[in-house]
RNA sequence: AGGACUAUAGCUCAGUUGGUUAGAGCGCUACCUUGACAUGGUAGAGGUCGGCAGUUCGAAUCUGCCUAGUCCUACCA
């Protein structure tokens, strides 16, 4: 083995003969256990926050897998709708090519031939991250059975008319020419203006003033509204505003909605443009007037000079024109919230188009249910209620998209316009009887593509069509997302599994945190400050590491500042730290924080881990290898520290299990971390040391110690395979073949996962390991205080030994002298005047030092102080305690006896100490 | 406006139903090339647990208020 371990040589090849060996499907025997994948963008690649997520489902999946379930992670990904078109489309651009230059047919060919050659990127960096799903599974939501899936639920839910067809105002983004959804919206606070305006009644009695922060819109005003109870305006209700730049006159109407607090109290409506201008139309019977075009130009309804302006143009026509003739009163600065499109930025319009609905009232009836009984859990438990808040709100759900990519909308138009929806056009034409001579044209529009991921439960599984998948699999097991989609698709995927399988979807939720920079900022191109999973995994130049993060940047001036940070905050480049170390840090930070911000120290911490962990087994391995390690029998007779070790084991694998199944895979890390540094590596390994080197201690003796050496690491693997499964299968190989693990001739994730055995449990070894631990540090911090070489072989005296330590020195003498480099250790006889010494306190009993040529009086008397000093400070707290009357009397017993043995531990340390104190302040 | 969350060592974070001497990793200081490991070892320094008040015999932990920050939802023209 190399003297340090080197992830690189292993990982890709160990990696393909799992996948080849077919591991990661289901076993087809035990209780079923499944995770779906949130499928991510085919056309995208691996960041941290899927690094982070599909790190815990791996380490569950496999830790199930291990334990012995019929596991399945099903894998995939998704068309994303428009991401997917916009990449299509800029590479068009590039060519000086429009979309509709290649016409929809050619163009969705594009895509396909596009998703062939990019697609797998972000499955083979999954690869990469040592991940376990049932490849060959893998779905895309655009495969022929998900596409019919899709077309099944559409056809169905219409038939139950709870899709829809309607006019309405949706989100329009006037770059991609196609509605979005609430979701699909940002509104992020801009600074402004407030025109205010000056609006005159039609009679020439007067005029009123409203404000608005887009003027442009005025040219599709239909009425002004006013409070019905403002007393300022009772007389002008039912009268008629003549509209500036317009030949139009608008109706005053009174409604509720309007605030007569704010502004002049008197509102301009555009129920065209705006939705609560929207309702207020439908409420007054208002015409609609829409003014713009589908790029957010000036259309024809409005007058001559400003049609064909851009919405923005327009708006500085108009308002100059407004300030020429007077109509403009003012303008203020104004804080407002803009609507952004999240992936193309532009200002999003509400725009009046007829759009497909679902109608989502009854389908979120039973998925509220479903959370509220307990059916399905949230993990942390309080992200139901963003779940309740949003389903209790919920609005119809606009699934129609003006794109080419994604799943056609299975419906017909007649010449009349009539509609049809069907599975197909046969099907059309035959259910509603339209002979061949009728012409027949399908809806143009895509559905979004959250209407196809809100199947992926059920769809994945083989539905419509009744699979053993569906019956296995449904519901699966955990779902592990991130908050930021919780309304996007968890809820629509609840949702729609009870509407078409009358079951839910996953029994449990597990929210993680968002990764955020070393800062807390998101990461994101833009700030520059994006880590790719792979570079941690593979490392990178510094050069290269600049040049990819300032290419193709949407703002390049902030190239500059990016390749500044960059440089400084990594000078070096990025090392290669290897996958296990990677995922080892993402399990070490699932801890149940909603943000957590990526440390690089804690991977390099972790790729040391791993070599602690390699080194260990170098050991394991060189004093084994070539030795009886008793897999063929032969006596074993165990140490204190073997037993020691393998009560440790036990008590860590039962920390281990208790933190998966509460996710709290941050615990678990930590239990495995802690076992195998500070236990196994620190104190194990040098503990056996002695009985492996010495050639006094009989075969049965060392055998038992390797025995214990060997097998005690081999199930340390078992244990940290699902974290790290790499180093563990790689260090396994040669492990197993030495333990009693019979059949070594597979991979060790499919081997049993280690079980916590109580009778393994050993509190006298735990207990006198603990003993031996405390006087080897005791001695260890004279050393360390009073600067005795730790080579310098001690005589140490003891006194004050009472049966206890006497059976347990007899037990570890061997031991505790070796490590503690001892040369002798001489028990003092009751009536013997010992020498000056510096003391170590083990319970009673008193290990000396004698000082003669080593230690420094006045150091030894400050270290002594420092020590009083410290148990005087919480012995205050303690007596303090002990002489309150309250808390003698009130607090339970168990309480008060502790506090007691405390104190009087802390007293007698006291009175060593000083008694010290004194002996050598005498000399 | 409503809701949720966060504040613990220089940094990144643990701290289970109130009872510990408040922990870990990184960083820091001193010493150590000892035979698994310098991606290491040994010893050590470092915290009035954001502030104030309350409940309690006892609060990092429970309650209220305040301060700072983050996020979500809905928004007034």
């Amino acid at each position: 083995m190399d003297k340090t371990f080197n992830p690189q040589d292993i990982e890709q090849q160990c990696y393909a003969e799992w996948e080849q060996n077919g591991y990661f499907a289901p076993s087809g025997s035990g209780d079923p256990y499944c995770i779906l994948l949130p499928p991510p963008n085919v056309t995208g690649s691996l960041h941290m926050g899927h690094a982070f997520q599909h790190t815990i489902m791996d380490a569950l999946i496999r830790h199930r897998r291990m334990k012995g379930d019929n596991t399945l992670w099903q894998c995939g990904t998704d068309h994303a709708g428009i991401a997917t078109q916009m990449v299509v489309e800029r590479q068009l651009n590039a060519k000086g090519l429009t979309r509709h230059d290649l016409g929809r047919e050619d163009f969705v060919k594009k895509i396909w031939e596009w998703k062939e050659e990019s697609g797998g990127n972000i499955t083979q960096q999954m690869r990469r991250l040592g991940t376990s799903p049932d490849w060959t599974r893998e779905a895309f939501t655009m495969d022929e059975d998900l596409s019919y899936a899709v077309q099944e639920v559409f056809v169905k839910l219409h038939e139950e008319g709870l899709i829809y067809r309607g006019k309405r105002l949706v989100n329009w983004d006037p770059v991609l020419h196609t509605a979005v959804s609430d979701l699909e919206v940002l509104n992020e606070e801009e600074n402004g203006h407030m025109w205010h305006l000056r609006y005159p009644l039609a009679d020439g009695s007067g005029e009123l003033i409203v404000a608005t922060t887009r003027p442009e819109t005025m040219l599709g005003d239909s009425a002004v509204a006013v409070h019905p109870d403002d007393e300022r305006y009772q007389a002008l209700i039912g009268k008629a505003i003549k509209l500036p730049l317009t030949d139009r006159l608008i109706p005053i109407i009174a409604d509720d909605y309007v605030d007569p607090e704010f502004g002049t109290g008197c509102v301009k409506i555009t129920p065209a443009h705006d939705f609560n201008d929207y309702d207020m139309g439908k409420r007054h019977d208002l015409p609609m007037i829409n003014i713009l075009t589908s790029d957010a130009k000036i259309n024809d309804n409005a007058p001559a000079a400003y049609q064909g302006l851009d919405r923005f143009d327009c708006r500085k026509q108009l308002v100059a024109d407004l300030d020429a003739q007077g109509i403009l009163v003012k303008v203020e600065d104004h804080k407002l919230k803009v609507p952004r499109g999240d992936r193309t930025g532009a200002v999003i319009e509400p725009y009046l188009t007829d759009q497909w609905y679902v109608a989502v009232d009854s389908l979120a009836k039973p998925a509220i249910e479903a959370v509220e009984s307990g059916e399905i859990k949230f993990v942390p438990e309080n992200w139901n209620k963003t779940y309740y808040q949003w389903m209790h709100n919920i609005q119809d759900w606009c699934i129609s998209r003006q794109l080419w990519w994604g799943h056609r909308i299975p419906a017909w138009y007649d010449e009349a316009g009539a509609v049809y929806v069907g599975r197909d056009e046969a099907e059309v034409r035959e259910k509603h009887n339209l002979g061949a001579d009728v012409l027949l044209r399908q809806d143009e529009d895509v559905l979004d593509t959250w209407f196809s991921s809100a199947l992926w439960p059920f769809a994945t599984m083989g539905w419509p069509k009744d699979t053993p998948e569906l019956a296995t699999f449904v519901p699966s097991s955990v779902l592990v997302t991130g908050f930021d989609i919780i309304f996007f698709w968890v809820a629509r995927m609840i949702m729609m599994t009870k509407k078409f399988t009358g079951q839910i979807p996953f029994k449990e939720i597990y929210i993680t945190g968002l990764i955020r920079d070393e800062n807390g900022d998101k990461m994101s191109k833009s700030k520059g400050n994006v880590l790719d999973p792979i570079d941690l995994i593979d490392g990178i130049e510094l050069e290269t590491l600049v040049a990819k993060r300032t290419s193709g940047m949407m703002n390049p001036q902030d190239a500059a500042k990016i390749e500044k940070r960059t440089r400084k905050q990594f000078p070096e480049g990025i090392n290669a730290y290897g996958t296990d170390a990677l995922r080892f840090t993402f399990a070490a930070m699932a801890s149940t924080s909603r943000d957590i911000n990526f440390d690089m120290g804690r991977v390099e911490g972790y790729r040391n881990f791993c070599n602690k962990l390699w080194n260990a087994s170098r050991f394991v391995l060189m004093n084994t290898e070539e030795f009886d390690t008793g897999r063929a029998g032969g006596e074993l007779s165990l140490s204190l520290a073997d037993e020691w070790i393998i009560d440790r084991f036990q008590s860590t694998i039962a920390d281990v299990e208790a933190a998966i199944a509460d996710y709290r895979f941050d615990l678990a890390a930590q239990a495995i971390y802690e076992f195998t540094w500070n236990q196994f590596c620190d104190w194990y390994l040098e503990l056996s040391k002695p009985i492996l080197q010495d050639e006094n201690t009989s075969e049965a003796q060392k055998r038992g110690t390797r025995h214990t050496l060997i097998n005690t690491l081999e199930q340390l693997l078992r244990l940290a395979h699902p974290i790290m499964p790499y180093i563990t299968e790689q260090i396994w190989q040669r492990v197993a073949p030495l333990s009693d693990v019979q059949d070594t001739s597979q991979s060790i994730m499919v081997q049993a996962f280690v079980e916590y055995d109580e009778a393994k449990r050993n509190s006298k070894a735990a207990g006198d390991i603990e003993w031996l631990k405390q006087c080897i540090m005791g001695i260890r911090n004279i050393r360390g205080e009073m600067d005795i070489s730790p080579n310098k072989p001690l005589s140490v005296l003891l006194k004050n030994a009472g049966a206890e330590d006497e059976r347990r020195l007899a037990a570890t003498q061997n031991v505790l002298t070796k490590l503690a480099k001892l040369e002798t250790l001489t028990p003092l006889a009751t009536d013997e005047q010992a020498p000056a010494c510096a003391t170590a306190l083990v319970g009673e009993m008193e290990l000396m030092i004698p000082m003669a040529g080593l230690i420094d009086k006045d150091a030894e008397l400050a270290r002594i102080n420092k020590a009083i000093e410290k148990i005087e400070k919480d012995m205050a707290r303690t007596s303090g305690k002990l002489s309150n009357e309250n808390f003698v009397s009130k607090a339970p017993e168990a309480v008060i006896a502790k506090e007691q043995a405390k104190l009087d531990d802390m007293t007698m340390q006291i009175a060593k100490l000083n008694e010290q104190k004194e002996t050598i302040a005498a000399l």
